[in-house]
DNA sequence: CCCCGATGTATCGAGACGATACATCGGGGT
DNA sequence: ACCCCGATGTATCGTCTCGATACATCGGGG
């Protein structure tokens, strides 16, 4: 999860772990982030499993008069990815199971990437998501049918929220999967099956 | 927080393991629940610090025959809530700290206890949250304006449908501050401070 | 009679989190 | 000239949560 989206970013541009947290916020939607105190213990053992490299540049090197156009970072943590990195970021951009699109920041990470993805493994991924929203709206749904008027006001109208919530959330699957079928349509006849590597 | 729930849970009633779990379900508004991984160590802290007693029977007693009314819970664990953990419980429902409504579930869990807790509490830890989520929607608002056009049409999806539900919940904290508001004008007079025990 | 699914308790390792501690840089105020 | 402050930047600690897994018991249906 954080594996991924740390191969997704430094794919781009090698980075340091700051800049690594502040992208990573953005490209999560602006809402959730990641601690320091999982970013870096992340990027340690990526680094010990031969994912990523680290830039790192001699401390006592001395700056000439030649750099000033450097924006404060001195001998600080480059990361880049590696060879292997970017092996084992297209196996994790070709999975399609559950693990894709469950509960849990995956499906949001998985769809900020969708760019490096192929055209049916995004549409998978989607339809993948929307199964398991549309389950999570019918147990609510059953949910609030039989507790209704056993609960408290407050708590019903937590669960009426919940499941506008996730009706929203269905709609919105629904409008990106008809784009992509659209897409496929239109432009590329066929495009199945990842390219084998 | 899970500590939270488990008192509140079991101030109304005891209960098991099992049954307090699918309690919280419900009680979390049908999406989240807490997985037996975290409740049971949960539990036995919680034993450790005397906020439960433990109503542990003794696994040897025959049952006679004149208790057939039990459902099949025979030598199981049954959590009680101890006097301390009353106590504790009346703290935690007083906070109206950002603790009370910042993101991570906690606010779920208050809102769903909002039965046991005072009317104006329940006004400050709302309007917390407001301002809670209007900060965010801030945040995503001024993002959104600056990467438009540098970025996935992807992440862009994703951050507008963020900023649609973050919007939505705001207007939901609205009516329901509202709905408060007018509550407090109509039947009681001022009832502020919460009871004291 | 036996198996299966629901009920029920418990632990393990992996990993995420908040708090905290550092250190350095640039800039603004006095 | 000085100093403090906020942004940048790296790192660790203890605590908690999770998913997986392993049990054991009960009731009921084939």
């Amino acid at each position: 999860m954080l594996e991924f989206a740390i191969l997704g970013l430094l794919h781009q541009s090698p980075m340091h772990g700051y800049e690594l947290r502040k992208q990573l916020a953005q490209v999560l939607g602006g809402l959730r982030s990641i601690s320091f105190g999982s970013l870096y213990p992340a990027l340690k053992r990526m680094h010990a499993a031969g994912l990523i490299g680290t830039d790192e540049p001699d401390p006592h090197a001395l700056l000439p008069a030649d750099a000033p156009p450097l924006t404060g970072r001195r001998g600080k943590v480059v990361y880049a990815i590696t060879a292997e990195g970017k092996e084992r970021f297209h196996e994790l951009v070709c999975q399609t199971g559950p693990e894709a699109y469950d509960d849990g920041g995956s499906f949001g990470v998985r769809l900020a990437f969708f760019g490096h993805t192929a055209a049916d493994v995004r549409l998978r991924i989607l339809e993948g998501r929307r199964r398991t929203v549309e389950s999570q709206r019918e147990g609510l749904r059953s949910s609030l049918a039989r507790t209704r008027e056993r609960v408290d006001r407050y708590t019903l109208e937590l669960q009426r929220h919940g499941l506008e919530s996730v009706d929203r959330e269905v709609r919105w699957l629904s409008e990106l999967i008809d784009h992509e079928r659209r897409e496929a349509q239109n432009g590329r006849p066929a495009q199945l099956g990842a390219p084998p590597e």
